[in-house]
DNA sequence: ACGTGTTTGCAACCGGTTTGCGCTGTAAAA
DNA sequence: TTTTACAGCGCAAACCGGTTGCAAACACGT
């Protein structure tokens, strides 16, 4: 995917492509699981991390990224599927290791069919199973 | 239940029970949805919040609360439910209401039956709903 | 080139969590 | 009973991500 391939998907989100977006997204693009502002930071140097942040608030409020909290003291984000554009169901379930700190996607675990009573306006959805990854667990 | 009974339990989990770890407990039992740090700091006054940390922190380790991260900055936590001892079917979903910043138990909503590869040692589940609770949706 | 609004980098701030440390109280060893 | 060792505690300070205020840099229409 080029560089004008990336702007455009800004522009077709109302959003302005600067260099700063366009360098958040296409590193975003690169990732297979969520990553946290410090991982971008160390990755994107030397943008700054309120750029970042920024950035990313942008994304989020736009629906390009996903938000997800998992149990690290330390917010992640992950492309949406674009397709399904932000979607609930767009979501999956992750993993977190509590030894080595990664996340990792079960996206072969769908969010199951939930049903909230009607009266909660459920905007997003956060399924996180913490533990021992196959990795550190040897 | 007198404070006996919350002495039994403490010690039945290898913790001895000292007056703050029994104040705490009784504290918790009281709550019908998962709590903050400050919370307890604000009911168990003139307790030191770092005393509660710590107290918290060997609860979570003995498999005597739960820790939820519900999206909020700031970590909730909430008895497990005595009988299953900390399987993870004790564990039910949560709404976080984004507006008042309250978590409701749903509890009616199970955890699904999902089955994550054998490789994965999963210690723990958080199911969390983020939106609008009723109460502020008006 | 000029003026306005947007974007950026820097530095400082914030709020919740976590830690270092010295005092206290308790329980085992002498 | 006295001594000794150690767990538990409160206080204050550190820490750590995230967040904000502000002024400089930039983009863009005029």
């Amino acid at each position: 995917m080029n560089n004008s391939d990336i702007e455009n998907i800004l522009t077709n989100h109302g959003i302005k492509p600067t260099t700063n977006r366009v360098l958040v997204l296409k590193d975003l693009q690169k990732r297979t699981s969520p990553v946290n502002l410090a991982d971008l930071e160390m990755s994107l140097d030397p943008m700054d991390k309120a750029s970042i942040f920024r950035v990313l608030e942008l994304f989020s409020k736009n629906d390009i990224v996903h938000v997800i909290e998992d149990g690290s003291r330390s917010i992640k984000y992950e492309l949406c599927n674009g397709k399904e554009h932000h979607s609930v169901s767009d979501q999956h379930a992750h993993f977190y290791c509590e030894k080595c700190g990664s996340v990792i996607c079960l996206d072969y675990v769908k969010m199951p069919d939930i049903n909230i009573p009607e009266q909660y306006k459920v905007k997003s959805v956060n399924f996180m199973f913490k533990g021992i990854c196959p990795n550190c667990y040897k």
